[in-house]
DNA sequence: ATTTTTAGCGAAAACGTTTTCGTGTTGATA
DNA sequence: TATCAACACGAAAACGTTTTCGCTAAAAAT
């Protein structure tokens, strides 16, 4: 009997129960001297925390999170992780979520609605405490949010960033993107781009809607009529990290259909690179005959040849200011419970971040 | 009085507790009839299920993780999370983690040893039940596996992915380092190149020994004497992502004092895009003059011009064998402590699985 | 008519914590 | 000597589950 124990002893962590069995003490005594109350004798607490240092005691975390109704990990929920704008995002919530004493736990909706939603029922049945999550494109297709206002509801805060809805009541941290597009237009028309041709998705997705505008705008600004010739929409619904000859010859036609294009503004790094290569194949020199600013500053944008001026979105300085808008939140709704009556037991309006952006310049303009 | 909670009523989740007290019977009754259990009669359960699907009710994780003692979800811990290869690592895990019912929560090490050991504390405290991970820069530097082997010791088993040490007793997820090197330099010879270069890391991380091993196994395999000039080692404790100049440089320099070089292997996707640039720059033609293949197939190769000839590493199927590896031995241990002297309970061996690499032809070789 | 079975339900323990509220002992005070 | 703090500790509840074991009453069997 007993054969598989004696085989080979793996010590599973030690709890309290046990420590207090050990020393002879009672469960609650442990817990106090480990957390160094004065109810507790000097001598036994100084036992008891050797006792626990030696078998390398820690609290399970799990038990932790029952008793205090809160488990200190974040849920993050994003349409993709193989994209370097998220990657940065997540790399800085973790940052700060970490350094404030919290968990990140990943959800991928794979830009699908039905994912999105099991992804945030798995996930708000205790295992998080708030949620920071950009929208899927199927989602803002079909701009049912009721799963967002149902997390809410069951007060569970969300933050959103990058894609965002006006119509959920939550923080929301986004880029500028409307004026980010106006700087990097601006740019081209001040480097004498006559002609300056806009690559963007469809309309649904907000953001690139709202950089749409801003191009619009800073034509408009500088007394240039727009041509809707010059507007090239891609429907990014066929997948086109796989179908970039589709991509290719888009861009193509549309270059050869508007040969008087010397400048090129693209809503994403992926469009602006291909863009630039589509070019050089047609003849064209970058940036003496087009110049290409994109959006979002990835690997791409700075490995490409010639390197790409982009907006720089600062995805991590979003992840980060995210982070601290949720944590800041659930926090206040601790001491809110404990001081009820208290006069700042109101909760702080929903604020709206923007993050700056920035025109990081490289060999693609002039 | 309560004009907080007249002013915005907000549904907290309902628990076994307040279904019974509603409904005016035990919880165990409320838990049983919820589970379809034979124990209940089909009046109170038909009514019970009716009020908790009107209720939405859903059991609360945390609780039943301290039940259970397991939480059905996966630590991944990896040294950088913006980089192709661990992002489409982590998409693998989640698709089969989420397939089968487990949550991913994911740690940074940044590739520092003191984060890792830090992120491995924190999680496993009762967080997670297993751990994904690949080890980091500064860990493989130090050959210190202590947090290993002390975490699979408290009966926590992990993973290893790309990059692992035959020190720790785990599971291992590898790609054929060396055989894909062998194929790539194999494929360089082929295509008639006389002079190979290799462009490498130092030796301490195990996947670049072992691809430069296979370069001159190729070499060799092909009667053709390694020139330990045409041997590039870059030292990337100067973070070479923030001082791409340096690496241009040294590559630029490499080149001219190895003129006769008509191919180049490099032990990654950064290096060998650089050295086309590089290339490009002194006057010389990919793929006519040079030829080049990287290792890991991420964007950059894909989009570069011209786009890079590849050794794909298949990161997804990576983190999709990882998951599944976990997850066996994981309900492995269920079963095994029930059926505790049934004949098949001695744990599976640890095994390790070899990713067949593949080589993504692209216009970086003739 | 008495015993046995069975159906239907509840009480309680358990998972690992923290915290509140006793309670017994000691030494000092009245 | 009787009363009272102060001290040092333990019991128990609570967080939300599941599950084992009892228990009661009715139905079935003897």
């Amino acid at each position: 009997m007993l054969l598989f124990d004696e085989l080979y002893v793996m010590k599973k962590r030690i709890t309290l129960k046990q420590i207090a069995k050990e020393l002879d003490v009672s469960v609650s005594t442990v817990s106090k001297a480990l957390s160094g109350s004065s109810e507790i004798s000097e001598d036994t607490t100084q036992k008891i925390q050797a006792f626990a240092k030696l078998y390398k005691y820690r609290p399970n975390n799990i038990a932790l999170s029952l008793k205090n109704r809160k488990t200190k990990t974040i849920g993050i929920l994003i349409p993709e992780i193989v994209h370097h704008f998220f990657s940065t995002v997540i790399r800085g919530i973790e940052r700060v979520a970490n350094r404030r004493g919290y968990n990140v736990i990943v959800g991928l909706s794979n830009e699908s609605f039905t994912k999105e939603i099991i992804n945030m029922e798995m996930l708000a049945n205790g295992s998080i405490d708030g949620f920071i999550l950009s929208i899927s494109k199927e989602t803002l297709l079909k701009q049912d949010y009721h799963h967002f206002h149902a997390t809410i509801n069951q007060g569970i805060p969300i933050v959103m960033f990058d894609r965002v809805v006006s119509e959920v009541a939550c923080d929301k941290v986004i880029v500028d993107d409307f004026n980010g597009a106006v700087k990097a237009v601006s740019k081209l028309i001040e480097n004498n781009c006559k002609n300056i041709a806009l690559i963007t998705t469809m309309d649904y997705i907000s953001v690139g809607k709202l950089r749409t505008q801003g191009y619009l705008e800073a034509l408009e600004h500088h007394n240039i009529v727009p041509d809707t010739n010059m507007i090239l929409k891609i429907d990014d619904s066929l997948n086109v990290e796989y179908h970039l000859e589709l991509l290719e010859d888009e861009i193509a036609q549309f270059l050869k259909n508007n040969p008087k294009i010397d400048g090129v503004f693209a809503v994403n790094e992926l469009y602006a690179v291909t863009a630039m290569k589509v070019a050089k194949k047609l003849g064209f020199d970058v940036p003496n005959d087009i110049q290409v600013i994109g959006f979002t500053d990835g690997v791409l944008s700075k490995h490409a040849t010639p390197s790409l001026t982009t907006v720089s979105q600062h995805g991590q300085k979003m992840g980060e200011q995210a982070a601290n808008l949720l944590i800041e939140r659930l926090e206040a709704e601790d001491t809110q419970s404990e001081q009820y009556f208290s006069n700042n037991n109101e909760k702080r309006d929903f604020i709206k971040v923007v993050i700056e952006t920035e025109i990081i310049e490289r060999e693609s303009t002039k």
